[in-house]
DNA sequence: TTGATTGTTACCGG
DNA sequence: TCCGGTAACAATCA
């Protein structure tokens, strides 16, 4: 489910639905009690996004840190409530809306020392105004990994996944499995101006979309993905190769993102 | 029941 | 130190 766009969104949505307010925070399963006795009945004060980990900070100067993982997912209504659906780890209400949050691999209670941890092994967001995209690049430029690893890295670049790894790649004509030290500072460029647009389009759509046809159109057809999960490039015509990285699927075209040992 | 999936971390070994 | 590999965890759906 999550790539940074759905955690910036969720978290801007809930921001606006539950800052300043007194929230009821029950753990429905009985698997998050005693985080969720922690937090009940505390005021939140901000909901942040910090790449794909959400984090919701209360009065008491306790958060509540959720990682949704692979699959995990939130859900948000206005009440009543109803009754759980799946496995829902927690449940937050004010006086006019719910979130469920079903599946997370992280659901924590942090201080605010070990908030600030998490905030610093992380990379820039891409998709927050602060984030200074200087030190993703000093990171790239100092390793010898494939770039396609490397911008999936959350501790270089925070909020890009799987699908926008590959997609962002083919729009900028960059191999994957070109080393990091080998990207010059333009086409890291590229990528960061690239990733930051595509996320924002992500959290105003609420997709993943980054075929600029479909970016650019009202109409609900048409392809979201311009390589991911295909079998031939849109743009040459030429079969994709398919690839693993780390494990998590990857696609290439060979033909217009070359294997060049400098990239201008 | 099996497999696949927009993710991350810990740990071991070279 | 760097890097690869593996396992573990999470929930849902076809």
């Amino acid at each position: 489910m999550p790539e940074g766009h759905t955690i910036h969104r969720a978290a801007r949505d809930h921001h606006r639905a539950f800052a300043g307010q007194k929230l009821s925070i029950s753990s429905p399963q009985g698997r998050f009690s005693d985080g969720a006795c922690l937090l009940n009945a505390q005021i939140c004060e901000t909901v942040e996004a910090f790449g794909k980990h959400l984090v919701y900070m209360f009065q008491n100067k306790l958060a509540l840190h959720i990682h949704l993982g692979l699959f995990g997912k939130i859900r948000k209504l206005p009440l009543p409530l109803k009754s759980p659906k799946g496995a829902v780890r927690v449940r937050m209400a004010s006086t006019t809306h719910f979130v469920d949050i079903n599946g997370p691999t992280i659901c924590e209670v942090l201080n605010q020392e070990e908030i600030d941890a998490l905030i610093n092994r992380l990379g820039p967001d891409v998709l927050r105004p602060d984030a200074n995209p200087e030190v993703s690049f000093q990171k790239i430029q100092q390793s010898g990994l494939p770039i396609g690893r490397l911008i999936m890295d959350q501790s270089i670049i925070a909020g890009i996944g799987n699908i926008y790894r590959t997609e962002i790649l083919w729009r900028q004509a960059i191999h994957p499995e070109i080393p990091g030290r080998a990207i010059s500072r333009q086409a890291f460029d590229r990528i960061w101006d690239d990733a930051a647009y595509l996320l924002a389009i992500g959290v105003k759509k609420n997709a993943i979309i980054t075929v600029d046809e479909k970016i650019n159109s009202k109409k609900r057809s048409g392809e979201k993905y311009n390589i991911f999960g295909k079998a031939s490039c849109p743009k040459c015509g030429e079969g994709l190769r398919r690839l693993e990285i780390n494990k998590r699927r990857a696609f290439v075209c060979e033909t217009c993102q070359p294997l060049l040992n400098h990239i201008n």
